[in-house]
DNA sequence: GAAACATTCTAACGAATGTTAGAATATCAT
DNA sequence: ATGATATTCTAACATTCGTTAGAATGTTTC
């Protein structure tokens, strides 16, 4: 029977006779079966990586695996799955070479195997935001429940900070403060924030920055320091989506 | 039954009582079920993304479109499937935006929605390069089999193509070289290459490049000409690659 | 309007994936 | 070694995905 895409049933592959011309019909066929194969082999390959992160856990797991090195026990915590899921889900990405594991003692720890990873995750985020029309209305919404930093630059921002117009606090788990964080960024856990108040002084700007524009606690940090009379502002990049600006 | 990721069953969640302890209860649980459900559909929102692209036949048809704009019919002979599964491939990468159709006439012609799109692919592509070595070992096997541009660099290519040093020559089909192209390059389709051998100056270099890494035209264009005494060699760069490095 | 054609919709099947629970393994403290 | 703890392996289930064939839709041409 024959198939619709079959080998010589049509004009679009007939520049191959003419290429082919010398083959004989065994080699002809063949050749092609081989170019088949080999471009099917290779793009099974690359759905390996899109496959890995076809996932929504999967991609959250990825997303704080960019903040720092973690158990297994935080990342489940922090996706709000089981441990055994999360196990589940970084043996998946560890199959796709997305993330290495290492055993410390008594906990294994995941981290990214390559800062590629970081930046493709970042560049399909941002493909997400152009595209899809639903992801463009719920980050608008979390946008307008907060105050964002209108200081135009990262250039203008590093400036400010390092001359102290501006404060710039990271409000993440001190562990990822210290695994990366912007300069000048000075670290002030959201879980700490109430309690170390003082040392934020009410005259100046105070900009916070959490993991990137999908995490939440920047926004928290923004709201509870308005509250008091503060003047503070979110920065929605993460260190990850900061470096990219960088190149 | 107590979940492993209860709200409140361990240290790692404690700083949610410093943040909100304003909060009654209620108000405390309808916060975070509500910061997980806004988390949990954002990262839904990507994953359609990533999902779209999980199936190599999707990758493929992606790949082709990133060309040129082409129909349902050409789509499915290039990439070596059946219409009715081209179409329903092409509707999955529609719903997730990453393509749009337009009627012309009998065809339904579908193009990339967006350039964002393309420079995605060669995130994805790269980094699949990077990480997998089952990937690098069939791409080295492809380069061997040809010989590639040693010239260094993309000004190198294009100064010596100005000055009319070495030939370009684009060896996709007419209607992609139309779409776009690398400047100063020549169309000249595979499938015409072996009737306008005479256009070709055999004292010259010619650099032959197609759709990418992926395809394999180059490479029988350089092998064929490379066998008629021509001094040919490939580029493996298509023309979104070759763009990509401009900015 | 009828015939011819390109494409999509529907239904169906087996294959692959996400999730959970229980058993098994590896490490640490004793 | 033994018990305690963290993680992974196994098996099972429902769900989703890839693929195919047949019916239905929309467009052009006559």
């Amino acid at each position: 029977m024959l198939e619709y895409h079959c080998f010589m049933g049509n004009g679009q592959v007939s520049w191959l006779f003419h290429v082919c011309l010398a083959k004989s019909p065994w080699e002809l066929r063949s050749w092609m079966v081989t170019n088949r194969e080999i471009k099917n082999e290779l793009y099974e390959q690359v759905a390996r990586i899109s496959k890995a992160s076809a996932s929504p856990k999967r991609l959250e797991l990825l997303g704080l695996l960019c903040q720092a090195p973690k158990t297994v026990e935080m990342l489940s915590q922090e996706a709000s799955i089981s441990v055994k899921l999360a196990s589940s889900h970084l043996q998946d990405l560890k199959a796709a070479r997305l993330v290495e594991s290492e055993r410390h003692g008594k906990n294994m720890t995941y981290k990214l195997a390559s800062p590629s990873v970081a930046n493709f995750l970042v560049t399909l985020r941002e493909l997400a935001e152009e595209r899809l029309t639903e992801l463009q209305e719920a980050v608008r919404q979390l946008g307008e429940s907060a105050h964002e930093w209108t200081g135009a630059t990262r250039d203008e921002l590093l400036q400010q900070a390092s001359n102290g117009d501006v404060v710039v606090i990271d409000v993440r788990p001190a562990n990822e403060f210290e695994s990366a964080h912007i300069p000048y960024a000075r670290s002030m856990p959201l879980s700490e924030l109430k309690a170390r108040l003082k040392e934020l002084p009410k005259g100046k700007q105070i900009v916070a920055y959490c993991r990137g524009p999908f995490c939440l606690m920047s926004v928290d940090a923004v709201r509870l320091l308005r509250k008091l009379g503060y003047d503070a502002v979110l920065l929605k990049d993460g260190i990850v989506e900061w470096n990219r600006r960088a190149g």
